[in-house]
DNA sequence: ACTAGACGACGGG
DNA sequence: CCCGTCTTCTAGT
């Protein structure tokens, strides 16, 4: 499950792993989807024998600051992964990925490296690179700055690393007319590393519709949702991504297997709701709808069409689908934007979103202690979950 | 056995 | 700016 979370935990382990040694030998496999301008032996050529100064990550990308140049550059796509020689590969939710022990390299591997002390030569470990689904990517950064070139440079903000205030988010996100969830997800817009679980945990505990138009929100539930953007993002980070961790009202542990149209919920009141699967985004959507409301006047687009889009059209049968409400008549009857999209555009950025008062500054911290959430739905600004261990948690005791 | 769905991102309409 | 596509494995039917 490689967003956020899921990156920096692969990110920790090879930095442990091999910072400061040296890449002693490259087992490069083909495949000319995976690698992204550049050959498998290209790369391979490149890695080795350099030094390893530092593993850096930004979003779902991390990289490998050697001593030239030339930056390897890892995104994970939907199914990659990294293994450790002699480790069981990540299991972040079960029952997943049966990892047979041991054997190496293993199955799927793009990219194999073997690690060495910088001084003696003696080999301190293997890493591999690996992916079934070949989404994944394998890149070089040529720039003395990587940060500076793409992929890197578009980004958004990462919320682990460099976290935007609330007016800097609130100001970005009003500039949006997409739903909140397309605009969270968009690698290059306002933040970065969020992914489709993530960003359906941070709406439900925000309490906002994936489908909420993100130039209509208040300053109020921008403040909420900044806290909570934060706060799964350092809680899963705390928790090295290991999901049998997370909180226990999240979520997360609900949403998988979306064989049925619902599933049973148990909010934190201890109420039982179902989890409704809408699709947004062109995403599956995990929503609590007792929670988490549209707006007013907004309706959701839920065409029966968007079905499955080859041949399946199933002709009618619109007989069955009464659930929905076909009533799409106005979302916003006061644009009037069919004169002109181009030059009035500021005005009416600045119109769809009433709430938004610029010259507001607020405290951070105040707001976050003050969120506006209903007494049964309060959720503990001190995680529980989370175990005694202190190693990793630096960034912990500020957080939200 | 068969097939919808999957933790992502990009290109096109 | 939404949708299809790429690709292949898994889990549910």
């Amino acid at each position: 499950m490689p967003e956020l979370p899921e990156v920096e935990r692969a990110r920790r382990r090879l930095e442990q792993l091999a910072k400061g040694k040296r890449i002693k030998k490259v087992l490069a496999n083909e495949d000319t989807i995976v690698y992204s301008g550049v050959t498998h032996a290209g790369f391979a050529t490149a890695c080795e024998g350099k030094i390893v100064k530092a593993v850096k990550r930004k979003g779902k990308n991390f990289y490998l600051v050697l001593s030239e140049k030339t930056t390897p550059i890892f995104h994970f796509g939907m199914s990659g992964t990294a293994i450790v020689k002699g480790e069981a590969g990540p299991i972040y939710r079960a029952p997943r990925a049966k990892t047979e022990p041991c054997i190496w390299p293993p199955k799927y591997a793009k990219a194999v490296l073997t690690f060495a002390d910088a001084e003696t030569g003696e080999e301190v470990g293997d890493w591999a690179f690996c992916d079934a689904r070949r989404l994944g990517r394998i890149k070089l950064i040529e720039a003395e700055v990587p940060e500076e070139v793409p992929p890197l440079s578009t980004l958004g903000a990462d919320p682990f690393l460099d976290m935007p205030s609330v007016e800097v988010l609130a100001a970005a996100l009003i500039k949006r007319h997409a739903p909140i969830k397309a605009v969270l997800l968009d690698q290059n817009g306002p933040l970065c590393g969020i992914g489709n679980w993530m960003v359906d945990e941070i709406l439900y505990q925000a309490r906002l519709h994936p489908s909420h138009p993100s130039s209509a929100l208040t300053l109020e539930e921008v403040t909420t949702l900044h806290h909570h953007i934060r706060d799964v993002t350092v809680v899963a980070c705390a928790v090295n991504a290991d999901a049998a961790q997370f909180p226990s009202h999240w979520l997360f542990s609900f949403r998988w297997g979306k064989g049925k149209k619902e599933k049973d919920f148990i909010l934190p009141s201890g109420e039982k709701t179902a989890i409704k699967f809408v699709t947004v985004g062109g995403r599956t959507s995990a929503v609590i709808e007792a929670v988490q409301k549209l707006p007013k006047g907004v309706v959701q687009k839920t065409k029966a069409a968007v079905k499955k889009g080859k041949g399946k059209r199933k002709a009618k049968e619109e007989s069955e689908e009464e659930g929905e409400e076909e009533d799409e008549e106005e979302n916003e009857e006061k644009n009037g934007d069919e004169s002109e999209r181009g030059e009035e555009k500021v005005t009416r950025e600045k119109a769809t979103s009433p709430y938004f008062d610029e010259r507001v500054k607020l405290d951070d911290r105040a707001m976050a202690e003050a969120l506006p959430l209903s007494p049964s739905f309060k959720l503990p600004l001190d995680l529980s979950p989370t175990k005694p261990r202190a190693s990793t948690r630096a960034s912990r005791s500020r957080a939200v």
